[in-house]
DNA sequence: TGTTCATGG
DNA sequence: TATCCATGAACA
């Protein structure tokens, strides 16, 4: 694609993304106001109980201030200086960190309940911006096309795009203020893996190519290698868990840029062996196999320590972009290089980016945007379509692969064969460089339900 | 203003 | 070379 038709795809996207904020989505201020008061209360007596314990009297005695348990530099002293216990794990310019991994796996109940008290603080933190930003019961929030280094878009006043989700209990309480107009539904348009599907229309792939059109699933395929595992059953919980554990912890940091020995160690730390203790203790982890624990699993496999399972990553990681995805890692190579020879990259999507740029920056850059750009072409036919006289549903947001959508119930049937019509047929047809197959999923709300009460909906 | 920590994709 | 892109709050 050219220039024009990126600039036209901003211009249009930005008149789209505007009547979505018009649109607004409803807020009930009087839960606003009450969820906010419950958790100041629940916060000032779990503050309370802290203050009674022996761990905060000798982190007083210990400086000169009160204590501030939001402080980092303050914490990070105490535990690592003053108690000298041993940092899990360092931030970026080498102190003690104090993030949630590192102070849950110090295993100081007190830490719990700072934790406890930053999580709560966070979602209060949602509900008093949902507070400041609304007007008459309304959020209008914003959508910039114009901040993103890789021509992404971002949402501020409030951030649209980063309301809890994954956490349940935060998830609730955030989502809860947040409805249709009176007699709709929210409606979620997901599409899904779009920026591994995007990846493959640059590298071509045949493994990956393959793994998308088959529907195969590449993580249960790395899943199985990772760990060692002769079986896969999807259904298990277990197996669920080491999925995701391969998913988060393997595949995407690999595609973002990743190495093996970063990838061993956030493995081993999710569950919950640390780096310092050395041999694996028998009985940890999920149940895996003929009811083995992980741990056991792994020393009757010859994995008996964090060194012996970073040795195996690694051949892992070898065997990965050795073989597997070759091709791929052809096209990093020859990426990397035409962008130090040119100073810039190409997306497919007609937009150039310029400036300094690392190995991984230039590699992803470029796949980043030209995802999101699909997600913005929909939303642009989908709006053209709700403008025509009749419908009265409307988009209401956007995140980056999804649009949210205020649905009036008659029409929901039918704005869902559209949609999925725009969004899988129409797009490819319109971009002849998308060479995957497009998929995406609907979750609804009830009429009148809030946005806490999401369910997936078969089509 | 830079750093750290949380949230989302 | 070494996990990509954001927003927002709080601290020092």
């Amino acid at each position: 694609m050219n220039p024009v038709q990126a600039y036209t795809l901003l211009h249009q996207g930005t008149l789209a993304l505007e009547r979505a904020e018009r649109a607004g989505i409803r807020v009930d201020v009087d839960y606003l106001e009450r969820t906010q008061k419950e958790l100041t209360e629940e916060m000032e007596s779990l503050d309370s109980a802290f203050k009674d314990s022996k761990f905060y009297s000798d982190w007083a005695k210990s400086q000169d201030k009160e204590p501030n348990p939001n402080s980092s530099v303050q914490l990070s002293n105490f535990l690592y200086k003053v108690l000298k216990r041993k940092p899990p794990k360092l931030t970026e310019t080498g102190r003690g960190s104090t993030d949630k991994e590192s102070l849950q796996a110090l295993n100081i109940p007190e830490l719990q309940m700072i934790l406890d008290g930053k999580k709560l603080k966070k979602i209060r933190d949602y509900i008093e911006g949902f507070q400041r930003e609304q007007v008459d019961g309304w959020l209008h929030p914003s959508f910039n096309l114009h901040l993103v280094r890789t021509f992404r878009s971002s949402s501020d006043k409030p951030n649209f795009q980063n309301i809890p989700k994954r956490d349940k209990q935060a998830m609730r309480i955030t989502r809860s203020a947040l409805f249709p107009r009176p007699g709709h539904q929210l409606l979620e348009v997901d599409y899904g893996a779009l920026e591994v599907r995007i990846a493959a229309c640059y590298h071509k792939e045949p493994t990956m190519l393959k793994y998308i059109e088959t529907g195969y699933d590449m993580h249960s395929d790395m899943c199985k290698q990772l760990f060692k595992l002769n079986g896969f059953n999807k259904n298990s919980p277990e197996h669920s868990y080491l999925r995701g554990a391969t998913k988060n912890g393997f595949v995407f940091p690999q595609f973002y840029g990743d190495y093996f020995r970063n990838c061993a160690e956030n493995m081993a730390c999710t569950w919950g062996e640390l780096p310092s203790t050395g041999k694996w203790r028998s009985g940890q982890g999920v149940q895996v196999e003929d009811g083995k624990s992980l741990s056991d699993h792994f020393l009757s496999v010859g994995i008996k320590d964090l060194v012996e399972f970073t040795n195996h990553v690694e051949e892992v990681e070898k065997d990965f972009w050795g073989n597997r995805f070759k091709v791929y890692a052809r096209w990093k190579e020859k990426w990397w290089h035409q962008y130090q020879k040119t100073g810039h990259i190409d997306l497919l999507t007609g937009f150039r980016c310029q400036g300094i740029m690392g190995k991984n920056d230039a590699i992803n850059y470029p796949v980043q945007g030209a995802a999101f750009h699909c997600l913005l072409w929909s939303f642009i036919e989908v709006d053209k379509m709700l403008q025509l006289p009749g419908w009265r549903s409307r988009i209401i947001g956007q995140i980056h692969d999804a649009i949210v959508l205020d649905v009036h119930p008659v029409e929901l049937p039918m704005l869902v064969k559209h949609i999925k019509r725009i969004t899988t047929e129409d797009l490819p047809r319109a971009w002849d460089w998308i060479n995957v197959p497009l998929d995406v999923d609907f979750e609804v709300c009830p009429v009148d339900a809030s946005w806490a009460e999401k369910e997936k909906l078969k089509t």
